[in-house]
DNA sequence: CAGTAATAGTTGATTTTGTAACCAACAAGG
DNA sequence: CCTTGTTGGTTACAAAATCAACTATTACTG
């Protein structure tokens, strides 16, 4: 990525990563902030919930990648702002699923509204191949670990 | 993205950027954290002085969209360590100028010695190609705000 | 110049995250 | 069964990020 005697940070790729991550998350967080008060490790359970239907804490964490502490305050704040349901398994009774309330999908409905316009807001002025080859490579570089 | 009824966050540019940002950003810290207890702040600021020589708290901040107290902190800690020099500008004795010590020096040429072994490594398997589109899309994208 | 606004950087209070210890329920082996 | 180890999830405490207020200095305006 450089010749011999110099470093150029606009070219190593985790921090390009992280430029890039930080300003589309703080840009895009404004609307599930601004609009509901949540935070992203909010937004992440709510939206793994909207999408897969039931689950558990563990199986949102190992999708997620997300810390278990993390998420356990999550579903404790979707829970008191009653977006989210917890029943506890009968067969494993460590284990609770998760599922959305009927209010919890209205919120999910309409951020996932809004995710779509600024998914597609974020991706116009690249051509629909190049979108679709970083789609694969962030996919990869999110594996490497 | 998606199609009418199914929302893909696999496919969603901003959490895959973070996905991939934390996944690297995670693992890179391991050297700088483990080797000299620095913070992801303190590597930034210590990358900057390293690349562009002299630089005050605000140039820096600028360039690497940190906030200044961040920084402001950052530069406590690499004082405190003896990485870098402060020096009050005559011209305007709001602000200093900051700069690696001999010692700094010695830090950042190991740390960029890793981070372009480190910066390889999360490239191979793809093409020059490929890299260099997926470094100015993401420069593009750190862009938008 | 005086007075007000703007800028560089710091500090303190609050919020959020990370780490480790912890409890309850289950699993496996003797 | 009973001990030991594991797993799902919570809680407590420490580290770090965020936000607001503050000091010191410079810039602008009448």
């Amino acid at each position: 990525m450089t010749k011999k005697d110099e470093f150029d940070l606009q070219l190593f790729v985790p921090y390009l990563l992280n430029q890039a991550a930080e300003q589309a998350s703080l840009d895009f967080q404004q609307v599930y902030k601004g609009r509901y008060g949540m935070l992203r490790t909010e937004w992440r359970v709510l939206f793994h919930l909207g999408i897969y239907g039931e689950m558990t804490a563990t199986e949102i964490g190992d999708r997620a990648r997300m810390h278990k502490t993390k998420i356990s305050r999550a579903v404790q704040k979707l829970t008191e702002r009653r977006y989210l349901a917890r029943v506890r398994d009968d067969a494993d009774r460590r284990s609770e699923w998760l599922s959305l309330t009927p209010q919890g999908r209205v919120v999910y409905d309409d951020l996932r509204r809004v995710a779509e316009e600024y998914d597609t807001a974020l991706t116009t002025g690249f051509s629909v191949q190049d979108v679709t080859r970083l789609r694969s490579m962030l996919q990869a570089l999110a594996q490497r670990g």
